[in-house]
RNA sequence: CGGGGCGUAGCGCAGUCUGGUUAGCGCGAGUGGUUUGGGACCACUAGGUCGGGGGUUCGAAUCCCUCCGCCCCGACCA
């Protein structure tokens, strides 16, 4: 490809919306373009990238036995209502009519209509495990797109489905997803990315993993242990906290004028949040009290309560239904609350803690020496779970180490889906016993634009993305310097020629710009390996010869030598993103 | 959906508060010339529904009303 005739232009400076590296990089290097919010056109440069991302997700997806389909990106409500998705999801659905007012939506993934593929194509267990997969468009009407390319509406996702006659099947079956996915991140040139434990939220099913590309824009938290052995996202991580076990001491109330905090009640009382226990008021969808107990010095973790009550939908409550409770707001506490009659939520580091300080469900008073096991009346009726948001730096459930926090971009995940969509669809298979039996499914999604993103995340300078040779939009970047000297044009036009004829795939700056106007825009398309002639190299039957990465270094090659030198880099470069040694 | 910010040429911005002739500047683009190793220089040229609509006014980018769009934070998120 000549530069001079390459789509997509480079920018001096970034649009002001542009705040991450990525979609800076992204937008002033000319690889996409913005629609509207979350719709991007992917340019010749990026076009090229996520061509060759998708290419290793192919190979990979082929190697665990996948193929290939492809599924309407139009679908019909009917087959979402047979899941029960269609009432069950929000408004990110995109849903539509089409001229004959049957109701239709863009599928934003496709459980649904592979299920729909399953069910009439794999009949009996002979043709089980099987698994699909597509690369193809997913549209979700986002609240919220941001960053450029991380977070879109109409993305490209590699998705794929897994069908099995048994639960152990697909959990083999999946450790090789998992395997497949360390390889594919490795292969793509991501520096570091983690499988983490993750919440399975509405997609259902027991065990997920999410791969986190570890990334300070990223919008997700991870905990992890400092030997890597325990991560797990910050919705899901659990901490081994100590609790206090002194003796029980009485009850006894004190005057707090005015305290209605944590922060006002330990300090008034000279104590430690820790020593205190937090009273948190939700409200479900149904309008009704969740009350929330938990030591004053940690935080309600929504999801996880969410998931306890098991209520997709909580909002916190209003003074009005507080009292309606008989309880004071900023006094209130579990003492002579009949939990009998509203749902009490209780995190362990109240019912293990002795000697809280809670409210006195009285203006202007608290309580000293709350101890659950003694207090808390009605206790059978109220549920015990952990609800806490785990802080940088508690301990670590497997190992006790303090954990670390990281924030990380969500480019892949894994579900063991089980007969979540099996069951209600139909999607069922003739056993060798003769019996007709659902199957069990697990999927698996990869956003290759947040990929490439992802990539750029982590691997660019002040100067613009460094690509990893797998997915270079060119593994060659030649820039000729006085390219209107003839000999000079000359020598370029062979030097191109020579690279294509050696089935390399070379960017030719033939525009004859300055030098650093030139060195400028290949800093922003990031080619790994660039080769520079100019009167000076040729002079001496030399070429120019840098890696992306070497900064304003570089060194000079025979130009006779070229070709294998050349060759030779790409293997060695392309050697760095082997999956051979997984390290996620 | 809540909070905040912004919308003037392809990109970055000034002008808006305090209304007043032909709406400017830098980058980018085109032509000609001089240049040529880290975003050169000179001259000329093209490029604008000042986000849309309505209103106030002799006069609106500027004031008022309204709608739309984009970005950031939060909520939500297979």
């Amino acid at each position: 490809m000549k530069l001079s005739q390459l789509v997509g232009q480079r920018l001096k400076e970034a649009p002001r919306d542009a705040q991450t590296a990525s979609h800076i990089f992204l937008i002033r290097g000319g690889y996409v373009r913005l629609v509207s919010a979350g719709l991007y056109t992917l340019l010749p440069l990026g076009r090229r990238i996520t061509r060759k991302i998708e290419q290793i997700l192919r190979e990979e997806m082929d190697r665990v036995d996948g193929q290939e389909i492809r599924m309407p990106v139009v679908l019909p409500a009917e087959l979402w209502e047979e899941s029960g998705r269609y009432a069950k999801v929000g408004s990110e659905l995109l849903r539509f009519k089409d001229r004959n007012g049957k109701d239709m939506l863009l599928g934003m993934t496709h459980e649904e209509a592979v299920v729909q593929v399953a069910r009439t194509e794999l009949v009996s267990y002979k043709q089980l495990p099987s698994m699909l997969y597509q690369i193809q468009t997913k549209y979700r009407d986002e609240a919220r797109p941001r960053a450029g390319l991380i977070r879109v509406r109409e993305f490209t996702m590699k998705d794929a489905y897994s069908f099995h006659g048994s639960q152990d099947c697909l959990e083999k079956y999946y450790e090789r997803c998992h395997e497949a996915y360390v390889r594919i991140f490795k292969r793509i040139g991501l520096k570091q990315c983690l499988s983490i434990l993750s919440d399975s939220g509405m997609m259902g099913g027991a065990v997920s993993h999410e791969f986190m590309a570890i990334a300070d824009c990223g919008e997700d938290t991870i905990f992890a242990s400092p030997d890597g052995s325990y991560r797990a996202n910050r919705e899901v991580a659990v901490a081994k906290l100590a609790f206090a076990k002194d003796a029980p001491l009485p009850l006894n109330k004190v005057h707090t004028p005015g305290c209605k905090t944590i922060a006002d009640v330990a300090a008034f009382l000279k104590l430690s949040p820790a020593q205190t226990c937090k009273a948190v008021f939700y409200k479900d969808q149904d309008n009704k009290l969740v009350f929330v107990c938990i030591r004053g010095d940690l935080e309600v973790n929504e999801a996880k309560l969410r998931k306890a009550i098991q209520c997709p939908e909580i909002d916190f409550a209003n003074d009005e239904l507080i009292r309606a409770a008989g309880t004071v707001p900023g006094f209130a506490s579990l003492l002579g609350i009949d939990a009998k009659k509203i749902r009490v939520v209780v995190d362990p580091s109240v019912s293990e803690s002795s000697n809280l300080v809670v409210g006195a469900n009285e203006e202007d008073h608290h309580m000293l020496n709350f101890n659950f096991a003694r207090d808390a009346a009605g206790r059978e009726h109220i549920m015990i779970t952990d609800i806490a948001t785990v802080r940088e730096g508690d301990p670590c459930p497997l190992t006790g180490q303090p954990l670390q926090a990281l924030k990380g971009i969500e480019v892949g995940n894994i579900f063991q889906l089980g007969t979540k969509y099996s069951a209600p669809m139909a999607c069922n298979y003739l056993d060798q016993d003769g019996k007709s039996k659902p199957m069990i499914m697990g999927c698996y999604g990869i956003g290759v634009g947040r990929a490439m993103a992802a990539v750029i995340e982590q691997c660019h300078d002040d100067y613009g993305p460094v690509w990893p040779m797998a997915i270079a939009p060119f593994q060659v970047h030649l820039i000729g310097l006085n390219i209107n000297q003839p000999e000079v044009r000359q020598a370029c036009d062979n030097l191109y020629q020579s690279l294509l004829d050696a089935g390399i795939d070379a960017l030719y700056d033939d525009r004859g710009e300055k030098a650093g106007f030139a060195f400028a825009d290949a800093d922003l398309i990031g080619v790994p390996l660039r080769l520079v002639v100019s009167p000076k190299t040729l002079a001496q039957s030399q070429v120019e010869f840098k890696q992306r990465n070497w900064g304003k270094r570089s060194e000079l090659i025979a130009l006779d030598g070229v070709l294998p030198f050349v060759q030779q880099q790409i293997q060695e470069l392309m050697a760095l993103c082997r999956p051979d040694t997984p390290t996620a």
